[in-house]
DNA sequence: GACGGCAATGCTCAGATGAGCGGGGAGGAT
DNA sequence: ATCCTCCCCGCTCATCTGAGCATTGCCGTC
């Protein structure tokens, strides 16, 4: 791109036909015949314009959503569906807000009359339920049981998505993973669970927040799981869970504990056409690039610096 | 222009085609077929990009001057050629230097090798003499007496300007008014001044400075016009002078001094292809725009708040 | 003055694009 | 359920536009 080397009469030529053109819409002939140059000099100093930088191309979100990001991490990680907040100072506490709101603009937009969502708990997917005034589809499925305390606010989410008029719920009331396989084939074998499994596989759209191992995840610090587990599960690579699915750095599935959890399990995720997780933080980033590279799912909302450094890597 | 109330997923997909479209410069053609699209569907989204202000265009210089100004300026006042200088603030000094250096560089763009120059005094003109390096023309004329005490730096400019190699001055060693006719007309036979006054016909490009009466002028108080010469012409209603020639608010001229000034006559400015003034500043506003609509001169280099002083009357 | 670059200009023709039209599907009213 | 309406989509055709080439005019060199 050359330097702007141009007289200052040459400058303001061009920047008003750049004007014409690109502030008034008109056409190359149009401003040919006006200044009575030719269609093709028009183009020429157009040209000029451009690569002079006398004119400039700005693209920009005006909701605070950087969409320059957003386009790098869809095409980095062969995303369908990618957003990037634009989140100022990373305060973990604005951060989830803001995530939140744009997840739940997300929803809005993805979400017709006849689709299935299916939800999973979290911080952050609570304020994107408290976000919303409306819910454009019928029926709510919870993907897992709850992964922390279950009296704390672990089935918020799914409460408030329902609250809101003519939606069904399906909610689990049960922890996600359970001290041994037979504690959760009876809880699979009760009518209310079975009725919310049964869900999975008609659910279309499912959004889910992102767990660290070991260290920013509830369902890692589930009581159920002993110290054993945790050692194990750790040796064997895992650094991230989506619901209640555990993944390794190099995206590869870990299925130790699928036995003893109450949850939408991994084939299942992966036949659900839209699958997005809502996660951002310095902490939670290594286990985002986890969970992109399974492919488990194929949309992402995070923020702004999360975003870089998923980029940079 | 709508408000941007899109899905952050349109955003990103307007976004990502936008990009395409204007920084990577493919075209609908292309994009449609990377994309799957059809090209209409393309076409629309590029319009909405520019509808919802997705993709803004901005227009502006690198080097100091304010383009847009610079248009309007030039279209309200039907100029050939109009610079405006982004002086950020108005320090007369500071002034003087950007618009010096800025007219400097239209002279550079301007001139040609057959071209003759000619050029009044003024502290504005000095700053464009110190600010050239080069001159591409070789014949400098001295439009005007010096306005002001000769000593000074009346001379300075087109010294200056023909110190530079192969450029052949035509000074006038004389103040630019005088107080009878009769001295007036002794001068004029003198062979250095009639040689400069024959270029006259000559010149093919005149830049001169303009003097704001009766506050800032140094023709005003030119100690060859009595109080009463002041006074009456105010009385005329002049507000201002390009070289010697004296206009009101009108954009009339009024010649009664002409016989006892030594310089060019406003019938010789007015067949100059190519008269510029420089000048800038709230006290010159008001003679700036007299002389703009007196149609003395066809270009225009001032600062960019005087440039807002002249568009808003 | 003659000649050979060199840059700027305008042309041809193929390809890209926009205006306006008609078809078809989703959602709402009766 | 049926119709209606609106909106979105892709088509045709006329217009606009870009790539590449020929011409012009200018300048420096001999």
């Amino acid at each position: 791109m050359a330097q702007q080397q141009l007289g200052p009469l040459r400058q303001v030529q061009i920047a008003q036909i750049a004007t014409e053109f690109y502030l008034h819409g008109k056409t190359r002939i149009e401003i040919a015949e006006e200044t009575g140059l030719s269609r093709f000099k028009i183009g020429r100093l157009l040209e000029e314009a451009v690569a002079t930088g006398i004119v400039r191309f700005e693209i920009a979100s005006t909701t605070g959503v950087d969409l320059g990001l957003s386009i790098r991490l869809k095409e980095r990680f062969g995303l369908h569906h990618s957003v990037v907040a634009s989140v100022p100072v990373e305060s973990e506490e604005a951060m989830q807000e803001a995530l939140g709101a744009t997840a739940g603009t997300l929803l809005l937009e993805v979400l017709g009359e006849t689709d299935v969502l299916g939800l999973t708990s979290g911080r952050t997917l609570n304020a994107m339920a408290r976000s919303m005034q409306e819910l454009p589809c019928r029926s709510v499925v919870q993907l897992a049981g709850v992964a922390g305390p279950i009296h704390q606010s672990g089935l918020e989410v799914i409460r408030r998505m329902s609250a809101l008029d003519g939606v069904r719920p399906w909610p689990i009331y049960a922890s996600l993973v359970m001290s041994d396989d037979q504690a959760a084939a009876g809880l699979r074998r009760q009518p209310d669970v079975r009725q919310a499994f049964e869900q999975f596989k008609r659910i279309t759209v499912a959004v889910g927040a992102i767990g660290a191992w070991p260290h920013n995840s509830l369902m890692f610090e589930n009581p159920a799981l002993s110290e054993q587990d945790r050692a194990l599960l750790l040796s064997r690579g895992v650094v991230a869970e989506f619901a209640a699915t555990l993944v390794t750095d190099a995206g590869e599935v870990v299925h130790d504990l699928d036995s003893r959890c109450l949850a939408i399990a991994e084939a299942q995720i992966r036949a659900i056409p839209t699958r997005i997780a809502v996660a951002g933080g310095t902490s939670k980033t290594r286990a985002i690039r986890a969970i992109l590279t399974s492919g488990l799912v194929n949309g992402l909302v995070t923020d702004a610096a999360t975003a870089e450094r998923l980029l940079a890597a």
